[in-house]
DNA sequence: AATGAATGAGCCTTCATTCAT
DNA sequence: GATGAATGAAGGCTCATTCAT
């Protein structure tokens, strides 16, 4: 009835992939350990036991998630660096949502989930796992706006791509995430695929950087010539 | 030791407003009615005897979390429809912002919660309750549009600008809701007001708009052609 | 909004009424406050504020049950104690049919719940009440069974003719009283009009006390002589 | 404190025989897990670990009390379908009344439990369980009808044989079921050994089902005759 | 090394009762 | 006198963790 008792690695690599599925569709608080040992085939004592409790499986979940994300989808796309940034650009793009829409990678999920209910346990290894991607991202988009562009123009325009890439694809993870019996929030699939999301961000996003490099002036000047008045949005008249 | 048995209604009220805190904070599951009353000052049955359980409590706390939202930031930011479709715009991007950066408006939180973690309660009032923002949103960039857009073109641009307002202020919330013993997740706090945030997203999303609106083909057929082969990612000599 | 200051009895009574259904169908435990006062179109505190709290009130409610069905079914069935023996005790047997079998009679429900579940408050009550109408029967068996019957043949036959009374009913009232959602438990409805009832036990019962009264021995020897081997009941022969 | 953790048969063994007496004593609602376990000398939480809830137990204890009491008493008393029908039903009511008065037989107070306040979990259970007994009782007691009997004079005198059966124990039950503190309802224990009863019931009925047999009419015919007018109820002239 | 039975803490809910109005 | 909002206790259930095997 026993089994093999050289499985021991087999099995904590079971419940590994059991545990990001779990953690990535429930949190950390919903998810059970039960279920996750469930699903490995493994009995209810198997996750403490090999990982000591719930908590620090918590974070070689994540830790597993973002390896196989980085190994399967390299963040910039498979293009060189010694391509054009536009090109790099629309690769670091389509590298960041086939991660996010691929549904046997719970990186993003987890950190979805970590982000809504924090727990405080993966917050460090989230930055410093993602730290090097959005750097990248950084040193691209100063690239595309040129040298005359201020930190705040880089860091808004890569917030803005960056929110465009997982933005569309929230909605659709949370259906293919949902339990079947649930009315789901969205009825509409995504009618688009990843490319045709990817080339449309790439492009808007060149669109919107390349408006912001064309003006000279910084962003906060802007705002004091846009918005002048503050806290009014009130149109005044047809400026 | 017992409180004031004047009217019912103050008891319920402060009930709701400790339930969005909490499930703004934590989500359904996570959330304990007696950390709910304990903040209404109330007892742990409290908030079953008024609200008939925790779920329908869940329910109500959306609904009166929307609703203060409704009532303190109008959808259209204040800008009236006989203002030019860019004005527009803005207040409607702003408009979002502030309900989101608000840290008294727990309507974005209740709902990315129930987006991560769905126990079903809240998909139908969600979806009908933001429903027409959204359609207002997308009638806005069709106008911006034109007429030759595409309905794809349409939505992709509405969920490009959708995406930019509440991407760059995941994070800000994340650090306000956090307890306060874990560490922060993101070390540096957001360097720029909602105003100037806004108005990047504005400037950013009509660029981006501007450059949908100039190629007359549909995207699909710009994907086919333009990354047929992989290597090109887009045109540049409208760049 | 109040309603009329000297309808105190009035409530005092609709709860009474109710009581008496909602214990008969539910017993004590089961049985709420709250489902009381609400079909008793009164608020919660009534119950406990006009009777002192469940467990009086239980007891009033098996008062006014007991009464009610004494003053609606005498327990002679009408028949005076200057008609045959044999008629008394057909009378008898339908008051006491009767009684169970009417749907706002409660007294039988609530003293067999308060039997398969007692909580000790209407021990008393119950057997002070029903003591006369045993009694009666039990000198009507007597004179049935002639001056040379034993205490116990009258006590047995006592039994088997009360037994008879509340047997066949039992499933007819589970089914009335039971909750509408629930599987029947007795999918066949009672096939017979009390009366047909009635006359059946007269008959059989009548025949079975002759049959005691015919043979002279009493029922100890009788069991000495039948069923000698005590514990043994296998078939000795064909004795 | 930890106990052995030998099988896991033997927690699961103690929980049920508990079950059986508490379910038995004070019904499903009125049963708490805690004294369940408590007197099973386990955890609170063992009842709902080993059988998933409450409804489940209550199940379960159904069905063990009912597997017990065919182990102990055979519906047939031990007496062989070849012995005459007269011995076959002092053997069915022997066995009938047997389980009912064993005080570690706990089927008759769990359905009789049932019966006072349906739950409807135990509804087709129970009825799967003793249809056969029943449907044996039947028979038999077609056989000493004789073929002349209609199907409504073989249920009108099962009806009374079975009900007592029960009828004279239910006292009995109570008494020894009650808790130690309450008011004995019944203040003179039963008077009569089971043996006794079950001799008596049988003569009785025998009588009964004779008289029966004697006269060929129909009950239903017997009644019109005898009852019309109301005066006269037996005929007096076979007695 | 690995199992799974068992535990204790905590959560949601119900309900009889009380008290200020 | 009568109301109903509020309370505290208790019950059923879940679950991470532990420990004897």
């Amino acid at each position: 009835m026993r089994k093999q008792r050289c499985d021991g690695q087999e099995t904590r690599q079971n419940l590994l992939v059991a545990a990001c599925e779990v953690f990535a569709r429930k949190g950390f608080r919903e998810a059970t350990l039960a279920e996750i040992c469930q699903r490995a085939k493994a009995n209810t004592a198997a996750a403490s036991y090999h990982f000591g409790g719930k908590e620090a499986l918590y974070v070689e979940s994540w830790r597993a998630a973002f390896a196989r994300s980085l190994r399967v989808y390299p963040p910039d796309g498979g293009v060189p660096g010694s391509a054009p940034a536009e090109e790099q650009l629309r690769g670091r793009i389509l590298s960041i949502m086939r991660r996010i829409i691929d549904p046997e990678s719970h990186e993003f999920d987890i950190a979805h989930q970590e982000l809504a209910s924090p727990t405080g346990l993966l917050a460090t290894p989230i930055r410093d796992s993602l730290e090097p991607i959005f750097r990248a991202l950084t040193d691209l988009v100063r690239e595309l706006l040129g040298p005359a562009a201020s930190a705040q123009q880089v860091r808004l325009c890569q917030m803005s791509i960056r929110s465009q890439c997982f933005g569309p694809l929230l909605r659709e993870r949370h259906r293919k995430m949902a339990p079947p019996g649930l009315t789901p929030p969205a009825p509409e699939p995504l009618q688009d695929d990843v490319e045709t999301l990817a080339a449309h961000v790439t492009r808007f996003s060149l669109a919107g950087i390349a408006a912001i490099r064309t003006q000279g002036c910084d962003a906060a000047e802007q705002k004091t010539r846009n918005f002048a008045g503050g806290d009014a949005v009130l149109p005044r008249g047809q400026s």
